[in-house]
This record gives structure tokens, sequence and C-alpha cells, in this order.
DNA sequence: AATGAATGAGGCTTCATTCAT
DNA sequence: TATGAATGAAGCCTCATTCAT
């Protein structure tokens, strides 16, 4: 996902003088206006800026991208069909054995929140949303709601199996999910230092009390 | 910078309404100024609607507010300082019974999540965060970290009281915090339907969920 | 000329409220205005500034004077009436002995390019008289044409009587006028430090050069 | 900051003529700039006329100078460094035969007050010192002061070959240029009709007056 | 494929001036 | 007489977008 940096080594192709293929562009565009969005806004940014961080003319974006609005739009588009299908998988994969699942997975979005690479289009789509409210839609349907879903199915799964009594399977993937949320809201976008920085032991945390609860009297089981 | 307020004898004058009305005019145009930020987003939002909509002229907004910006620093300025009282007045009168505590903050916290009026500020400050790292870091500081900060007290104080185990209070705090973070967010910038309509229900099941756990063996005691 | 200062002693009327006479706020205000004129130019010194240092809201000074314009002329008019007036009656007084009238007009002209404040009018106007060129002309005619005809006239009274040799009659009083100019030039407009700090030795200087030349075998006469 | 010239070969090509003047327009932009600025001073004067003036569209001119205020300074900056340049060279010039010298500096003086295109920049000077005494101290230091610098030495030079008797050199110097600057502020800003039309018989008159005084019994040289 | 040059549209802000009190 | 409040008109400057090369 990151654009792949242009080798260094000189092989028969570069004697001709490197001639970028048009297909690199588009990406290389794409993330230079994800930079750009994200450090200025959607409508502070400028189009010139983009530009010369994908060492291009203003006028050359425009070979690649119709519009602004194009620009934003591809860089939701780009995202969001991986994820989603990443998501999904991951989600399936767990059902044998829930509990396993639910610490693998909260081990796996730790991760994810962590890496500001991976948190950008969010953080892009939230500051937009207000405005091109489509695109956040989109963005909820494709990503947020499909996660939810997963992880819900997923805990009811484990009801029915009798790993978890009957609760809101809703309610209890959102206690999943909303503290990684929080995170990623704290970190990203108000700018905070983060409040779980061992990810591991926070997560392990987590699934203890969203298991065994905080009553006084439960036997709360190890992390393995 | 606003002129003085009008005084506020009640004389024969005061029968027929004031056509000008300095004192009220800053805060009727921050609503209108919030209404248009939010709409349209700080940078698309143009100065001419916010008069229009605070029924001025767009020189009449710079009476009152020295540029754009002075109106969202303004605008967060105005929500900041009374929340952040009520947020630890409230989590201090809960340190004596600190599981009815809970209860009740969530039940509140539920409402005010709710609430569109009351979720208007924290929708802006996010989609500026990433332009003015300054507002969203007093944002944090001053309401955020105070909201989770008191949550975390809160369970602390249950802990050393003996009503939870001893988990780590700040993944507990998160995790009755980050539901409705995740709700807000979902609801008020992602457009999505509820996904808690009924909020007591909710609310005791996640309190329910906190306190007791999945565990199948756990015994749920009754929301009351 | 210079706003007179309020009385401080506590006599009759002092009892009473004082009241600002209104004859003296037309004078007040223009002198406020004379000071913003020069200091930020016609066009960009602010009603609003004028009326401050007048000590008079904005729109009081529209009680005295009907625009910004207004002011201009006001300004203008108010200092070409006695200067023309003066300099008329200084110069026929010299007629009886041109070569000692040459030299109190050279003393009396430095000490005048000297005061900030008499040169304050000229200053203006030059400054706006590409902008209004009804007003340099005015200007032009009630005041300079007379100096200089004066000037004129006084050296060829000098010439009629035998006082001095037949030369241009006009060139020679530009001479006489033009480092005068100069000066006022140098020191008012463009900022620079007196080129003639010891204004009574120019004085004698300029009147010695003038009335003997610069040839080596001249017998100049010493300035008395 | 002006885009990089185009080439100067004159193939085929430019016989057509360039649509796309890059390397010309800021010249063109700078007079537009100063038309606009002497006819309306620099405040009034609307970057919107500039640009019509200079056949461009209002955001052209932002391509090559970033303010209104920026080309002003540009304006300065064209005039002030060859005039330097030109001043100083013509008065060393004149070190071998000072009389000569002078005669020769003060036809060519008047024949500079005589031309509209030479006194544009002074007039803007002039008028806009007030609002910016950088620019002016600019213009004093590098052109005025070495104007009046160079006429000095050369005057002094005269005094020490013996040319001329001792006098205050500074203040012979002015009673030359003084004189031209009264022309010029007179024709130019003040609007009036030459008070000198014969150039070549006043620049005599003035030298004769200047080198053999006004005495009666002086023997003045002719004009060769 | 790529760009330097150019522009139309539009936004923020300022300010002289007016008006009701 | 005096002013706080209000506004219409205008100007500077920016920027997404286009065009000719």
């Amino acid at each position: 996902m990151p654009p792949k940096s242009r080798p260094a080594t000189l092989d028969v192709e570069s004697v001709t003088r490197w001639r970028r293929r048009a297909g690199e562009r588009p990406d290389e565009i794409l993330n230079a206006a994800l930079d750009e969005f994200l450090a200025k806004g959607f409508d502070a940014a400028r189009m010139e800026d983009i530009a010369a961080r994908a060492k291009l003319s203003k006028a050359g974006v425009y070979l690649y991208f119709d519009s602004k609005l194009a620009l934003l739009q591809a860089l939701v588009d780009r995202e969001v069909k991986p994820i989603a299908h990443r998501a999904t998988a991951l989600m399936r994969a767990g059902h044998a054995d829930p509990i396993a699942a639910l610490r693998l997975l909260a081990t796996f979005a730790r991760g994810t929140v962590a890496d500001p690479r991976l948190m950008a289009v969010p953080r892009l789509v939230i500051s937009i949303a207000g405005r091109f409210p489509e695109i956040a839609e989109r963005y909820r349907l494709e990503v947020v709601e499909r996660a939810i879903g997963g992880l819900t199915a997923l805990i009811a799964a484990g009801i029915a199996k009798g790993d978890f009594r009957a609760v809101d399977a809703g309610v209890a993937a959102r206690m999943l999910a909303g503290p990684l949320i929080l995170e990623a809201l704290w970190r990203h976008i108000l700018g905070g230092a983060p409040l779980a920085p061992d990810i591991a032991a926070t997560a392990a945390a987590q699934i203890d009390i969203l298991l065994n609860g905080l009553r006084p009297d439960a036997r709360p089981e190890p992390t393995p």
C-alpha cells in the first residue's frame, strides 16, 4: 500500500531514461492527496501541494483524476475494498473457538490502531463526513458495519456454542470495539499519547474483563 | 470585544422588543456558525451564510468576532467550560456507591449521545482536529481526558472499596466509555441509525456485561 | 492652531460639567485627521482612528463633516487662507531693502521648514496630489505660486532698484526657494536628518552665494 | 519568483508571436502598476485595474508578484539600481572641468525633470513616503543622497582646484539641485505649467547666477 | 505524458457611512 | 450633541481548473 520505492539497481531498463510506468502514478498521487487532506483538511488542502508532493505539476494531476473530489473518492475506494474482505475473512475464521478468536482479534486490532498509515483513511473519512455524507455512508456500510457485524456474529456464535452466556451480542461486540475506537480517536484525531501503550497487556485485560466481569468473586482465567 | 450588553431593567421601553440586541448577538452568531460548520465543514462554510443564519449582515459578524477562526475558537470555548465542570461534579458524586453510579452514568451518557445538539461541538472538534491541532488538544485535555479520568477514578474507587476486583481501572473505564463513543461516531458522524435504540435496555446490558462478564456460569444480577 | 488644551483651573464654569463648546470640535477633528492622514495616507487612514484621536465616536465625526473627503478639503482650507495672507504681507514689506529682506526671508523660511507642524499640510497635499489634482492645484495657486511670485517680485524690485544686476528674477527666486523645498522634502517626506542643521549659518551661506557667486575673485560681503 | 524567461533563440517558431510571454510580463505589470499608482495613489489603485492595463486577469498578476505592496517595492527596486549607477558615473566624469560639468549637469537634469516617465517613480515614492517610510528611506539613500553627494563632491573639487572660492559646498550643491526639485514638484506633483519652459536658457541663467551672483558689479561670463 | 501560463469565481475582511436611540 | 449597532460596497487574494504547447 505504501508507494513502492524505485529500485536503485542499474539494470538494463535503467539505461534508457527511466520512464515511470503510468500505472504507478495514480497511487503516488493518492498518497500525496491523503497526506495533504489529513494535514490540512479536504478544503484547505491545495491541489498544488498535492501535485508537488507527488512530484508532478498541478496540471499533471488532472491527467489521472478529474477533480479534487475525485481524489477523495478514489482514496476511500482504494481502501474500502481490501479492508472489507480482510475483515470478513478474519471474522469468519474464528467461529470454531470464539474465545481464542476474540483474543486474536483484540491484539490484531490494537496493532492496527497503532499504525498511523492504517488509520489515515478512517481519519480522513471522519473529518469529511459532515461535508460528504455519501462517502461517510459508504465507509460506514462497507467497513464499520461489516466489522461490527462480524464481531457481533462471532459473539453470537459463542453464545450459541455455549461459550458465552446469553447476552445482547451487539452490546458485547461494541464493548470490544468501542475501546479501540476510543483509542484511535484519542491518538490519531485528538493527538493524545497512547492511553494503552502496552498493547498485549491491555488486550488481555480487556478480554479478561469482558469474559469475567468486575465482580469481586469472579475467578478470572489468566491470559495464556 | 463584544459590546456591553444593554441593562436588564424592565421598564416601559423594554416591552417593545429591542431591535438591537447586542447582548444576545454573540450567542446567536455562534449558534449559526455551529450549524454551518457542521453542515459544510469549517473551510467550506461561508461567513455570509453564517451571518444570514444569524440574521445579520456579513460585516455585522465582525462586530463580535475577529475572524472565522475566532468563531471556531469561541465555539469550543463556550462548550468546554461548563462541560468540564459538570463532568467532574458528576463523577465525584458517585464515589459512595460505584455500581449505582455506573448505572446512572451509563444512562445519562446514552441520553447525551442521543442529543444532536450536545453532540454538535464534539463533531465539530473532530472534523477540524487535523487542521487545528491546538483546538483538538484543548478539547482533549479539558473534556475527554477529564471524562475518562473521572470514570477511571470511579472504578478505582470501586476497586478500593472492594466492590470490584482488582483490574486495570483504565481499561474498564474505556470499556464503558468506548461503546458510547462508538455510538456517537456511528450516529452523528457516519450517519447511521442508532445501534442501540433502546437506551435503558442497552445501558443495563452493558453494565451487566461489565460487572459479570460473558462466562456462562456467571450469575448476572438483574438490573433493578 | 494646535488644539487648545482644556484649562486645568477650577473656575465657575467647571462646576457644571464641562461642556465642550461646539466651536472647538471641528478643529480637534481636523487635527486628528491631519495626524492620521500623514501617518497612513489619505486612503489608508480610518475614520474610526480619526474619531478616536479626536475622542469622539465614529458617527460623531459626521456631525461636523460630511465625508472623509470633506475632512481633507477642510484641512487644506484651514491652512491655505492665513498662510497666503502672511506670505504676501511678508514679501511686500521687503521692497525697501531687498538684500535685507532676502536675509530676513531666508532665516524665516528655514525656521518654517524646521517646524513639523507647519510642514504637515504641505506634506499632506503632496501625498494626495495625484489623487485629488484640484486640491493640489488650489494649494499651488494659493500658496506656492504666491510665495514664489512674491519672491520673484522682491528680486525684480532689487533689480529695478539697482541692488541686483539684471538677471532672470524667476530663476534667482527659485534658487532661493529651491533649497528650502529640497530641505523640506528631505526632512519631512524622505525622513532624512537635516541637511542644514545650523540654520543661521546655512541661510547666510546661501545668501552669500546668491549675491556673490562662486567665482574665486568674488569679494563676498560678510553676513552682518 | 517570476517564471524563467523563454529562451531567446530566433528559430522558426519565434516568428509567430508568443501568446505567453512570461519573460516580459513582470515589466509590463510594473508599468501598469506605476500608471495606476500615480493616477490613483497606492491605496486607491485597484489590482484589477492594474491587471487590466497589463492585459492580464486579476489572478495573473499574482503569478509574478506576491502582493500589491510587492509591486510597489519592485517598482522602486527597478528604478533605484540603474539610476544610482548612472548618477555616480555622471558625477565622477566631471571632476576635470567643474564648471563645464555643472553646465552639462544642469541641462541634463532639466531634461530629466521635463520627462514625465522619468519623474514617475520619484512622484510615486513621494506620495507613499508617509505610509512606507522604509521605501522612502531606501530611495533617499540610494538616489537622492547619492545625487546630492555627487554634486557636493563636484563643487568641492572645483573649490580645491581653485575654480570656485571657498564656500560651503553642500549649500552650493543644494542651490543647484533645489530649483530642479522645485520645478519637478511644481510640474509633476502640483500640476503647474512649466516655470522654466526654455530649458537651455534657464539652465544658463541658473549657472550664471550661481557662478557670478546677483551683485550689480559682477561681470557675468556669457554662456558659450 | 507533462507543464507553464492563465483565469473565473469566490471568500474573507475592511470601512465609510447611516440610523435609531 | 452623541453613539452603539448595523450594513453595502468593495478590494485583496486564493485556488480549482483549463489550455496551448
